[in-house]
DNA sequence: ACGAGGTCCTGCGAGC
DNA sequence: TGCTCGCAGGACCTCG
């Protein structure tokens, strides 16, 4: 489940492979990934663009051309990488870390764009939770402010989270979710700050009392940072652009756990829906 | 402005 | 072994 950390890992892997390059022939394998731009206009825009840079911004991977934005957004399962584009038959057997998640093959390809220099740039996804975008500039800048800070800015401060959080009365937990409050932040972060500060996820966000905010903002960026640090952390699917898994899976406190005992204080930790209806794990007598 | 619920998608694990 | 079933989830939508 790609989040700021994924996304940024993802990135990272690709930008110095892809800048300066030019696109060749694309392939789409399904439609439904698009959203607000054709099969047509996105791969005749496509084909033949050039990359000036690539970042991320909230949970996408933006690619500039001099032709507009290819804004990638991996959704639950997507992933962004680079590869060559035949497998050398003489290079060894994957190694059983990146067996499952590197399938020579690349199963679940749903797009495809060779590069100037042989490679190949993949998005990958085998739900198609994700989605792709084809922005102008005017089209970029509308969806880009729509979105909420970036956590790991320095413009990030308690401040400015308190204010979001003053903003609303839905609770804490579905506003650190909202990317139009806050960018980047999905269900396993979130869950972690909120843990690590001693808040209760469903407690209205407009009730985080003052003294709790600078301590959730703490942690909310140290999580995020040293998740980045981790190259992100990997449930199920998620892998780096090398086909690693992530590191952060090691450091979860409460994403997962349900049942099992608070690091903090042995409770066992609860599961609910009840938010957003997505399953949330807190502990109960350290959130409050 | 909020919560609740549905939709998109398909791999996977559980259960039979 | 082989099947069905329900869950997983980010973003977006409608409805009350």
């Amino acid at each position: 489940m790609p989040e700021l950390p994924e996304v940024e890992t993802f990135v990272r892997g690709i930008a110095g492979k892809l800048r300066g390059r030019t696109f060749g022939a694309a392939r789409l394998t399904h439609d439904d990934v698009l959203r607000g731009v054709t099969r047509r206009r996105l791969l005749t825009r496509l084909e033949g663009a050039r990359v000036i840079r690539v970042f991320r911004r909230a949970k996408h991977a933006v690619i500039v051309t001099d032709r507009g934005r290819l804004v990638v957004q991996p959704g639950m399962t997507g992933s962004l990488f680079v590869r060559s584009k035949v497998q050398d038959p003489r290079s060894k057997k994957p190694s059983a870390r990146t067996l499952d998640l590197a399938p020579r093959t690349c199963d679940y390809a749903v797009l495809r764009i060779a590069l100037s220099d042989g490679k190949l740039l993949i998005y990958r996804d085998p739900r198609r939770l994700g989605t792709l975008l084809w922005l102008d500039e005017p089209g970029w800048e509308a969806y880009d402010a729509a979105l909420g800070p970036e956590p790991l800015d320095p413009g990030f401060t308690a401040a400015v989270l308190g204010r979001i959080l003053a903003g609303s009365r839905a609770a804490v937990k579905k506003v650190l979710m909202d990317q139009r409050a806050l960018a980047g932040v999905g269900n396993i972060y979130a869950q972690e700050a909120l843990f690590e500060a001693g808040i209760d996820p469903s407690k209205p966000a407009n009730r985080v009392p003052g003294e709790a905010v600078p301590r959730l903002h703490r942690h909310l960026v140290r999580i995020l940072r040293t998740a980045v640090a981790s190259r992100g952390t990997t449930v199920r699917d998620y892998r780096t652009g090398s086909g690693e898994p992530g590191g952060f899976q090691l450091e979860l406190k409460v994403y997962g756990r349900e049942g099992e005992s608070c690091v903090r204080c042995g409770t066992s930790l609860a599961g609910t829906h009840a938010i957003d209806a997505r399953i949330t794990v807190f502990c109960h007598r350290c959130q409050r």
